[in-house]
DNA sequence: ACGGAGGATGTTTTT
DNA sequence: CATCCTCCGT
């Protein structure tokens, strides 16, 4: 026990020790040693007595929870349930589902296959896609989810056109997955709510098994999953969350920051604890950081502190275009490695995932390895959706947004026609179905009528064998017989082989995901361990499970010496020694989309470029161009308005790079300094910074068009 | 049925 | 700028 106590400030010992069976809320400030705090929590819990299978702790990444787990492992050689809340639910509808007639083997669609289907549904509706844009439905219909709000609900609530339109594509939309045993990512919260809601015996025994719950992030938690955690807690109370209000970035996606603001009302006997020491940064950056948040109106006061003392100033550079920002970024890059840093020191959050691309051309010029967190998902290229959706096909035969994806790649024949004849055919039945019936489908050419029936038979024979194989022989079948990979080698282009090698690249996750089989081990009582209820289904069905709830960020790994470039929102809980920060200008960041709306949405951009600066330890480079191309247009933005909340006495505007060379020019400052305004004829930064923020009309007044 | 060309379209952040 | 969609020639 004194070890876990060892080393901690008097605020994180009382969040370890608070007693267990009493409601906590942490109020924990960026670097205030959350993670350590949450895992010596659970620790502590263990070792007075609390039995590791009676806890759940949710994280917001698999990432997170997998560093959680594992660091609990190592201080009580434990294994304890810490998942994210999507992986949580995954497990709860596959074990008590069917007790509200949900197919035990329902199966999970992203935002992908929920286009498809919310197409179809569109169509169906004779809709106007152009007025209802699937996309806009797709996220209507989420947010709805995240509230908690039914299609009936959504309807009787409709105000204008468009919402009546999306009320009836999302009434239409459910029907529909129902009939393809199809839950999307919000239905694995909101079924898990109604089952708990509709079958107190199923929650009781959940309140049981989960006596004691952890929830990180509390800050980014929606109402849905306000609703989950309020139902599981409400048994025991012995609940904890931690989280930061400054650090909420999530409001767009349906978080609620009244969840964390509103703790201490839903549990009044709970005790809240304020964590402000810093141990992560400079002082310099706390107090830049400080003073942006400040600008926020909605927001209690809090300030990080440090016993840390000077620090390096922030650098801040305008650039003339996106591209000599790239190259400002990739001249310090090498100069900090000249200085005996590694790339892995080093990181560059942007706002969206355009601005990727300028860095990466620049990267390769230099040579310099790097690595894209995010982005377009290994995930979500085609190569690998064909692959899954081959997989689909034979795990779950009422997938059918999959079969159709399939059921022509590569071709076989089966043009637009016959898929409108099968459409026909299907009358509310599945494709499947219409498939097994095949030969009594009219209005099929000889031609069609034999590749399909062929087609069905070899998915069946695959089917009826794949308990016997392994996933890794099921994809080989597959690939093979469909004749996919000579397909693309028959292309003999470049894209063709990045194709193959990302396919190559799949097969290593299966052999992960056969090496971490122990780690999907229930735990069941004291040291007993079982497969959970999703491991009763096919290796196949558990496998694809396991990588329908993957994130981007769970590939990625810290250790390896390659830079990484990420978006803001994906550095949330982590943290580096230099952070480039690129694109502060006005429209990029803070976003275009965020002037139109209420000021809430500037506070969230606002709160997002607080997280950025609150992941470095070291040093901070931040960077805006005057012009940007940008989707094949050229802006000129302002500087962004957040450059002139951060007090001119901790920044240092002059570059200290030279341009055109990755050299290090570290013995040459003064002559480089020189270049970079020689450079410039003018060069007083464009932004006046003011000692004091300046208040938001005005700031209003001058970047507003 | 298929594949290419060209046009329209929409572009934030993600479990 | 990139993706999706449609239309047209084969």
């Amino acid at each position: 026990m004194k070890d876990l106590l060892a080393g901690l400030n008097p605020s994180q010992k009382e969040a370890v020790t608070w007693p267990p069976v009493r409601p906590l809320l942490i109020l924990a400030g960026a670097g205030s040693g959350k993670t350590r705090i949450l895992t010596h929590r659970i620790a502590y819990l263990i070792e007075h007595g609390v039995p590791a299978f009676t806890i759940l702790g949710v994280t917001f990444t698999n990432k997170a929870a997998q560093e959680m787990r594992s660091r609990i492992e190592r201080l009580v050689a434990q294994r304890v349930w810490i998942s994210t809340f999507h992986s949580t639910c995954l497990r709860i509808l596959r074990q008590d589902g069917p007790a509200m007639e949900l197919d035990r083997n329902f199966i999970i669609y992203d935002e992908y296959d929920q286009l498809q289907v919310i197409k179809e549904c569109v169509a169906e509706l004779k809709l106007d896609e152009k007025k209802v844009n699937p996309k806009a439905v797709r996220e209507e219909i989420s947010r709805a989810k995240d509230f908690l709000i039914s299609p009936e609900q959504y309807l009787a609530k409709a105000m204008d056109l468009f919402q009546d339109s999306v009320g009836k594509v999302y009434k239409l939309y459910e029907t529909r997955m129902m009939r393809l045993k199809a839950c999307d990512f919000g239905d694995l919260i909101l079924k898990t709510v109604v089952l708990f809601d509709r079958h107190p015996e199923v929650l009781k025994a959940w309140q049981d098994r989960f006596q004691h719950i952890l929830i990180d992030e509390y800050q980014d938690t929606n109402h849905a999953q306000y609703r989950l955690v309020k139902l599981l807690a409400s048994a025991r109370h012995q609940i904890t969350v931690v989280g930061d209000p400054d650090q909420s970035i999530y409001a767009w996606r349906g978080a609620d920051i009244k969840n964390i603001l509103n703790f201490e009302k839903d549990y009044p006997d709970a005790g809240a604890i304020r964590m402000e020491q810093n141990y992560r940064s400079t002082p310099v950056i706390l107090e830049a950081a400080n003073h942006l948040i400040r600008n926020n109106q909605m927001r209690r006061p809090k300030a990080l502190w440090t016993e840390q003392k000077g620090g390096a100033k922030i650098d801040l550079y305008n650039a003339e275009d996106e591209s000599a920002e790239a190259k400002y970024v990739v001249g310090n890059v090498m100069k900090y490695k000249g200085q005996g840093r590694t790339f892995a020191d080093q990181v560059i959050f942007y706002r969206v995932h355009a601005q990727s691309r300028v860095m990466e051309e620049e990267l390769m010029r230099a040579n310099i390895p790097y690595k894209i967190v995010g982005g377009t998902r290994f995930y979500d290229r085609k190569e690998i959706k064909d692959v899954i959706a081959y997989l689909r096909v034979v795990a779950y035969p009422h997938d059918e947004v999959s079969l159709k994806r399939v059921i022509n790649v590569p071709t076989r024949g089966i043009g637009k026609k016959a898929l409108e004849t099968l459409q026909a055919a299907a009358q509310g039945r599945t494709w499947d179905e219409v498939l097994q019936g095949l030969s009594t489908v009219e209005g099929l050419t000889p031609k069609v009528q034999k590749s399909l029936s062929s087609f069905y038979a070899w998915i069946t024979k695959l089917r009826n064998k794949q308990c016997e194989m392994t996933v890794h022989e099921i994809l080989e079948r597959v690939l093979e017989d469909t004749g996919y990979v000579t397909a693309l080698e028959a292309e003999r282009t470049p894209e063709a082989q990045a194709r193959l090698e990302n396919i190559e690249e799949f097969y290593s996750v299966i052999e992960d995901f056969n090496e971490t089989a122990d780690q999907r081990l229930e735990i069941v009582e004291d040291g007993a361990e079982s497969a959970p209820a999703e491991m009763a289904q096919s290796p196949l069905a558990a496998f694809l499970d396991s990588i329908e709830l993957v994130t981007n960020l769970d590939a990625w790994d810290q250790g390896t010496n390659v830079l990484t470039l990420m978006t803001l929102h994906t550095a949330k809980g982590l943290e580096f020694p230099i952070v480039y920060m690129v694109g502060l200008e006005e429209g990029i960041f803070p976003h275009v989309n965020s002037f139109a709306g209420p000021s809430e949405e500037i506070e969230e951009e606002r709160r997002l470029c607080y997280v950025g600066m609150t992941r470095a330890r070291e040093k901070i480079h931040l960077s805006y161009a005057t012009t940007r191309r940008m989707y094949g247009a050229t802006h000129q933005n302002l500087p962004s308005r957040f450059l002139t909340e951060i007090p001119a006495g901790l920044c240092d505007a002059r570059a200290t790079f030279s341009r055109g060379s990755y050299r290090d020019e570290d013995d040459d400052q003064d002559s480089v300094s020189r270049s970079v305004c020689d450079a410039d004829p003018d060069p007083d930064p464009i932004i006046e910074f003011d000692d004091d923020p300046p208040a938001p009309d005005r700031s209003r007044d001058r970047y507003s068009r």
